[in-house]
DNA sequence: GTGAAAGCGCTAACAC
DNA sequence: GTGTTAGCGCTTTCAC
């Protein structure tokens, strides 16, 4: 039994409160109360209005409600890649859906323009909160909404220009774990290499490393690689790591595209001989041969954290703003544990 | 400077289209056209206006836009898990951006009340089409949003109980080419481990080996080991299948979860010395020793052309209910071409 | 070209 | 308890 169908571009109309009202012969203030489950309302009518709703197939427009109440019961999460293994989003998603929250993601996909898009995209549909896993470098064009009142989280790095809630890993001590346990196994000649002093992250990991040798009382030189992930770039950066006069034993490898980068270029038979410890956790690490050493994220917490914030900054938009650092942990495998 | 904040929970109050046209000396009307780049406005009122947006930090309510003009210029996808690696998901988004639509994309997360749910929420937020990698068995419950209307469309696996758009890979034709592959490579005794024959692919593959081994003159005694995907049943199904009198010496899995869980189970020395192609892309199967070979789907292509069938179906209603049927490709890595 | 007024579908004051 | 009424912020007939 096909609708009759509205004159809207052949679209059929759908039924109204309005029209449930009529049906079931209430006023449309019953309606609206038995939709919310109004505790006050007489039983023989929400009987009579859950007929009609039957009857008539109705479902009320969520937009509508919203424009009205002045919440969406969604929150948004900007992120450089939906669609990809990304534990946080994960979790953000499971821990908004027990808060009763909608969420609506986007990746950002590494791109500026993009990221500035899909944030005041979310503004303009008036999302009540925004967790962003910034991409971009200057963030200054949210003041305007955060002054307005949007609550925004950072997430595994920090804004810029803004000051925002953030919650990230410890990266400084997650680079101390892995050259101490290399350091442990024997190794005296230890290399770094990982993503651009561009990126935060890499910034953090690059320092955190340089300081980690200046403790051990080693030099520097030759020994830490920041850049970009390619091929060619980690490749070189593995030939003078390892084909110097003093070469290094073990390594460090700053993110998860690097550690896959670096085994790639290795091959398995080199791979197998050399100590690593990757930072970030890696798909499969398990079956990998031998099993790859990781510092791990806490993901989960903080995705979970990210919500946490967010909902306290919508619930207090006055509250201080605060950065909670999520401490990291090292993954015993197997690659890390090869002597020199 | 702070702003003043409403009376509203704390929440400060945006400035609206009225305070904008008050701000300009305009009408409202001119704020709109402006605001939706109506090119029959004067530039001296485009400017006065956008000077004022700038003034107030204007941000049109697109809630309330969606609301009067009936379409919100958003897609849903409920997909299994997004946060892992899902390339239709992928291809959707980015289809989906360059068609000028917003995704609003959750997981069901292999739930079916969770399916339900999220389906639902989707038609009362009256998003503009939903494109759903099912999971529930019936969901007949959603004749009625079809009759109201609602694009739907299918990925990966038909619906049940309704009749709408679907695109999914060829499963037959895939486990043939798996079959014949290794058969090629000299194997008779080929054995097939997957999902279990509940699931609609599980219950496409088990059939399709079943055929070839038909076709191929062989008893399917033994050799086909459809079920749920556990360490135990999949352990159990390798060991009947690789050590009874006439044992497997090639085998074909069903998906991704089967190959991985097969080669953790055979672990890496006995996973080297059996012939494997598996059905699914899997990740860093470049890094495995051997690499593997695999079916692979055309996930960008399902993505994509499952929100081409969406985009036909939001223009057009009444065009007839489409299945399209998508090509899969044979990697040839290594694992697949071992000899008996 | 611009401006007043109606209304998208719902919720929340108010009286009854 | 229930019904009437006025909006949420925007677009869009219509006259001007």
């Amino acid at each position: 039994m096909s609708q009759a169908r509205g004159g809207n571009g052949g679209r059929p109309k759908r039924p109204t409160m309005v029209d449930v009202a009529r049906e079931a012969g209430v006023a449309l203030r019953t309606v609206s109360r038995v939709v919310n489950n109004d505790p006050t309302v007489g039983p023989e009518y929400v009987s009579k209005v859950e007929a009609a709703i039957a009857a008539l197939n109705f479902r009320p427009d969520e937009r509508a409600r919203q424009l009205r109440t002045g919440v969406t019961g969604t929150i948004g999460a900007a992120v450089r890649r939906i669609a990809e293994v990304n534990p946080e989003l994960a979790a953000i998603e499971q821990t908004a859906r027990d808060c009763g929250l909608t969420l609506l993601a986007a990746s950002t996909d590494f791109d500026e323009p993009r990221e500035r898009e899909i944030l005041i995209s979310m503004c303009r549909q008036r999302l009540d909160g925004i967790i962003v896993e910034p991409y971009g470098e200057n963030h200054a064009y949210l003041q305007p909404e955060l002054d307005a009142g949007m609550p925004l989280v950072a997430m595994d790095r920090p804004m810029s220009g803004i000051s925002v809630d953030c919650v990230m890993s410890d990266n400084a001590s997650g680079i101390g774990i892995a050259f101490h346990h290399l350091s442990q196994h024997g190794h005296r000649r230890i290399a770094y290499i990982g993503d651009s002093e561009l990126v935060f992250s890499g910034r953090e990991r690059a320092a955190a490393f340089r300081a980690a040798l200046r403790a051990h009382g080693q030099p520097i030189e030759g020994l830490v690689h920041p850049g970009p992930i390619t091929t060619e770039r980690v490749c070189a950066a593995l030939d003078t790591a390892l084909h110097g006069d003093d070469p290094a034993t073990a390594l460090v490898t700053g993110n998860m595209d690097t550690t896959l980068t670096v085994l790639r270029c290795l091959g398995p038979q080199a791979a197998a001989q050399l100590a690593i410890v990757g930072f970030d956790e890696v798909p499969l690490a398990d079956l990998l041969q031998p099993a790859l050493t990781v510092v791990a994220q806490e993901t989960f917490t903080i995705g979970r954290t990210a919500v946490e914030l967010l909902r306290a900054r919508m619930a207090d938009p006055s509250r201080p703003v605060q950065t909670v650092v999520v401490p990291v942990t090292l993954k015993v495998r197997g690659s890390g544990e090869l002597k020199p």
